[in-house]
DNA sequence: GACTAAAAAATGAACAAGCATTCATAAACT
DNA sequence: AGTTTATGAATGCTTGTTCATTTTTTAGTC
């Protein structure tokens, strides 16, 4: 057995793959081609198409979570948390193009097609922004009036939909730490407790 | 010819049908049966699958765009002008909740199956939002430093974010009205001019 | 109003292509 | 020699699209 396993080749084969075409438009044997294996090897290590995609998700959401999470560790000022938050999403998203795109187009439509799959590391990353605003809250620098579930999505949109723009537009007039930086400014002033 | 015409039968149905399925999930006598026609009648009003998604977004973004933009019309302050468009974004979504089950998950992936689509239409909608931005600069309202280009991005992805769950969501915490005050909130009071 | 012929609209069974999945066979390890 | 891993051609199902046929509408004539 190499170094790198299959089941790590065919992963990042399949984030490129349908980075480029989408989910649906993506041939099994697109994804060998890419990963350098025969179609019948996928599945010696996925049931099936769905499975790559449930297993994509998983595996690289949940490194995401270990990493803001690390990140988080560092800071106290429930201020500062949000900023690393944005800046954090941002920088991921525009470093890892292809797994941005994956993520941002078929994460929310999977339970579409996928009925029975409930994307729980998915809420597990938005829930980090509601616990820094309880944070904020118990520590009187946010206000009260604040809903952390409403938030959460709220913030996590702004990012999502401004790291696609990033992405997609080829020449950007923005740094992604001044995009960063006029979201949590906008955020951070917006929910200040008054005084 | 009846009142209401095939095309418009055809359209409505495929909302219902892509909104339960998605677009690749979606059978074309999904559609035909949902709009009660033979399947070979879709095809004397559109050129084929992608044709249908492609006049669903282009008509009905057309009609949410000229209610907006009549809404607007009866203020001048660009605060409450970014909380009518909240409001009315937020109640647009939850009255037609297939229409924005299919806006959300098609439209972003439009592009990825649908190399030749540019969706101007979706893009004439945000910038409605960046124009509000930039008379509340003019008018010394909002910062100077705000980039409306990121602004209408993160706003418009905060209200899509969280129009998204209150969909899904089967039990609402919160009114409609309650969410889009909490967003516009956030946002107004977040790029305020000093003083 | 009734009848008729030409045009337009609608039908749905049949076609054909695409592609996920399987499995008999081969190659690579142990 | 046996076991594990990999191959890729063949299979079979799904479904978008077509088109020969039928139904409905329109327009003209008496």
């Amino acid at each position: 057995m190499r170094k790198s396993n299959k089941h790590t080749k065919i992963i990042e084969a399949a984030i490129t793959v349908f980075a480029k075409k989408g989910f649906f438009s993506a041939r099994i044997s697109d994804i060998a081609k890419e990963a350098q294996v025969a179609d019948g090897t996928i599945y010696l290590y996925f049931n099936n198409k769905y499975d790559i995609l449930i297993s994509l998700f998983e595996e690289e959401i949940g490194k995401i979570i270990l990493e803001i999470k690390l990140l988080l560790e560092n800071a106290t000022d429930p201020r500062e948390m949000l900023h690393i938050f944005a800046l954090h999403h941002m920088q991921l998203m525009a470093e890892h193009k292809e797994l941005a795109e994956v993520l941002q187009m078929e994460l929310r439509q999977s339970n579409k097609f996928m009925k029975e799959y409930r994307n729980t590391k998915f809420i597990e990353y938005v829930d980090v922004v509601s616990a820094i605003i309880h944070k904020g809250q118990e520590e009187g620098v946010f206000r009260q009036s604040l809903l952390p579930g409403v938030f959460k999505r709220a913030f996590f949109g702004a990012l999502d939909e401004t790291s696609r723009l990033w992405i997609l537009s080829p020449d950007h007039h923005y740094t992604i730490d001044e995009t960063a930086s006029q979201i949590s400014d906008i955020f951070i002033t917006g929910i200040m407790a008054k005084g």
